[in-house]
DNA sequence: CGGATTTTTGACTGAGTGTTCAACTTGCCC
DNA sequence: GGGCAAGTTGAACACTCAGTCAAAAATCCG
């Protein structure tokens, strides 16, 4: 974070240049996959340019996690304490759905980082994600002792919300090897299943009768 | 799979060797990352001769994921017609989580190969997985038709059952880093929520309401 | 043992790749 | 326009790494 803010509009558009291409190469062939030739095609650029704007490849890198990091936690930071808990909870689950449909780059940039053991973003890891995952457990746990959701571990209720959503960015090729999908219309089916999915698991039990009662 | 079956002793033991090197290496470093030394030195042999065994480096991993792919699709295949819905599909999950724990480094190896965009093994997605999971999630719709279980999509079922068990195994990285287990018992907390998902969101509505009148 | 076959390896090759550097060009400002 | 800083690049360097090869060693078998 040296040299963060560009100072000139040549700086701007380059900058923002080669992030872009880096996010493009380093999310579909890891950190190791990628090479400097590729994101320098990529963005316009020679490869000693690049070097220009940043002083190494992992610097790039770095930037691209450290730049994107908190908008993709964003929606988490957004889970609202005085809110409806079921309504909370499962605004969460479809926003980042949302984000694993229009932002699936961003899902395996980090998907590429973590699977081989985080080597670059660890203390992120430990760190910021860690202290908000940790405070956002706390207000699920306060949730489920005052009985407006059911009785879960909130943890694993988070694991499970990153699993489920980003599953569709992470194993694209996968969903779309079986599914054979026009375009994204299985996003669709995805967000009525998880819907159900955590409607179902996080309504309390006596809530639980009411709906069935209605039914 | 020209040279499949060994016709000596050594032959079988250096090739399980470098098999074995090799999901060692090829999971913690993807494809890319992982060289041939690494997968020579940790199968205790030069890397000619490691050559002499394989033709090539992709040779070595697409045995490796061909190998492996039986076993990691036996549970599905496990999944009885004839059992009791609800406990067959609760069975797949844990028995999946148990694989989650147990062969991490399998899991990771299939997670790095299909993020990347499974450049070396989409016609076994195509293929026999499709095949498999379509034959499975015909069995799962014929039990929401018939009230066995509650009407979810048998295909976003099966990728969310994927998702939250190897999440635990593919980011095991990140898991660790914000629960900061001694050693695996996180799995049990992870075993118990899973339960308590899919049972709740699996269990028809009939059956949730005497669940209900028990509590 | 002795010869044929299988296995092993040191040395090498050639391509790929991150990074450096000195020279060149462009843009900016007085 | 002129001078200085910012931006750009071709060429080269150092290193990694997949794969080759010919010769040596080990194993097998009569």
């Amino acid at each position: 974070m040296a040299d963060s803010r560009p100072k000139t509009r040549i700086q701007a558009r380059n900058r923002a240049a080669i992030l872009e291409a880096a996010l493009e190469v380093f999310s579909q062939a890891g950190f190791r996959g990628a090479t400097l030739d590729q994101i320098a095609t990529t963005a316009g650029l020679s490869k000693p340019n690049v070097l220009y704007y940043y002083p190494s490849k992992e610097a790039i890198h770095v930037a691209l996690l450290s730049d994107l990091m908190d908008d993709w936690l964003e929606p988490l930071r957004a889970l609202d304490p005085e809110g409806d808990a079921v309504d909370e909870i499962l605004a969460y689950v479809l926003r980042k759905l949302d984000m694993a449909r229009e932002m699936p780059r961003e899902s395996r940039l980090f998907a590429n980082e973590i699977v081989q053991g985080a080597p670059r973003i660890m203390p992120m890891i430990t760190g910021e994600l860690k202290t908000l995952v940790d405070d956002k457990a706390r207000i699920i746990r306060g949730w489920a002792e005052t009985g407006m959701i059911a009785p879960v571990d909130p943890h694993h209720l988070i694991f499970s919300i990153w699993a489920t959503t980003q599953h569709y960015a992470d194993f694209d090729t996968q969903v779309r090897g079986i599914l054979a999908p026009e375009g994204d219309e299985h996003f669709d089916g995805a967000a009525a299943f998880l819907d159900h999915l955590y409607r179902a698991a996080l309504t309390p039990l006596g809530s639980a009768v009411e709906r069935a009662a209605d039914a």
